[in-house]
DNA sequence: TTCCTGAAAA
DNA sequence: TTTTCAGGAA
């Protein structure tokens, strides 16, 4: 009864999988581990779209591993800028770096759970798609087609220990790889989360939640709490048509990125909006912005002195090539309302 | 609990 | 236009 889900779910795999830059065709060779592990980190939290140019250019700037490990992190940063999540990046360098010394990357999912930036998921599909180990690889998709299939009522995310054992009991020992991406291309195209097609689906006679009559509640999910709103200032400070750029702190918010100087806003409370040097400003504006867990309003402040001096660490960097500072998105968007 | 972003829905 | 939502690691 179990295997024949796999069964089922493989057949619709070889003729629908969808086309991906990282990977390869149903039944093919696995692609080099390098590669699989570069495309499961860059769709953490983000959609295969966003990520795809980003895996492109990440590849052709470096190709194996070993270039990724001797690359300087600041490149690596400011390639990865707009992607979001940094702490992914500073990971990703790490992770690099600890591959290429000990001569690649293992073939074990405990191994790979070991690695920075591999939680549970990541060390499973690497070890899955890249190894042919049988491991199951649970990310959000994957819990919302077992929590489907098997009409599990338990919400989220107490629901996962149930969630994880239906899970194994359905990998086949053949195919892992297949498997694993043929559930997440299930989750991304068929079992979506608003109004699945359950048509189309491969295992609709095996599901459970249809028998339901509406599968599109599961999994239940935990109710969220409201965000709070800060407010905070950038300071945009130019001289003989360059920016002053600051680098923030190696942890937390955008750690590592470079930035605009501002006043300390955080998750916890506002900017102080005392300005890194004194001087008349004017008003540039204001960014609206939704972080994970609260929303900021950034005002932007244009200086509008002529003394430069006291600046402390940082860059100037042509105003007119901004855009490849490798700003995050909050930046570019006030660096955006500066140039006007 | 702390980390971002862009697409989709309202 | 504004709001909601999708998507894992430490």
């Amino acid at each position: 009864m179990e295997h024949s889900i796999a069964a089922d779910l493989l057949a619709w795999y070889d003729r629908a999988a969808r086309t991906l830059p990282w990977r390869a065709p149903p039944g093919a060779a696995p692609p080099d581990p390098y590669r699989v592990w570069l495309s499961e980190v860059m769709l953490q939290q983000t959609t295969t779209v966003h990520a795809a140019p980003y895996y492109a250019r990440f590849l052709a700037l470096w190709p194996t591993v070993e270039a990724l490990a001797a690359a300087p992190e600041a490149a690596v940063m400011a390639e990865w800028a707009g992607l979001g999540y940094y702490a992914r990046a500073r990971n990703l360098i790490a992770c690099a770096r600890a591959v290429a010394e000990r001569g690649g990357f293992p073939d074990t999912e405990a191994e790979l759970r070991e690695l920075p930036g591999l939680g549970a998921y990541t060390a499973a599909a690497v070890a899955a798609i890249a190894f042919g180990r049988p491991a199951a690889a649970i990310d959000a998709n994957v819990e919302r087609v077992v929590a489907r299939l098997f009409a599990i009522e338990e919400p989220l995310p107490a629901a996962r220990k149930a969630i994880r054992a239906a899970t194994e009991a359905i990998v086949p020992p053949a195919r892992p790889g297949d498997f694993a991406q043929a559930m997440m291309d299930l989750g991304a195209t068929v079992c979506t989360p608003r109004s699945p097609k359950c048509l189309l689906c491969p295992l609709s006679t095996h599901c459970r939640g249809r028998l339901t009559g509406d599968p599109a509640r599961l999994p239940i999910k935990a109710p969220k709490k409201l965000r709070p709103l800060r407010a905070g200032t950038a300071f945009w400070i130019e001289k003989d048509g360059a920016v002053w750029l600051v680098r923030r702190a190696g942890k937390g918010m955008l750690g590592g990125m470079r930035a605009l100087p501002d006043d300390g806003w955080s998750a916890r409370a506002d900017g102080s909006g005392e300005a890194p040097i004194s001087g008349a400003w004017r008003a540039g504006g204001l960014v609206r912005h939704t972080f994970t867990h609260f929303d900021l309003e950034l005002g932007v402040a244009l200086y509008a002195g002529e003394r430069w001096d006291d600046l402390g660490e940082g860059e100037w960097w042509p105003a007119d090539e901004i855009e490849a500072a490798g700003l995050p998105t909050l930046f570019a968007k006030a660096a955006r309302l500066a140039i006007l």
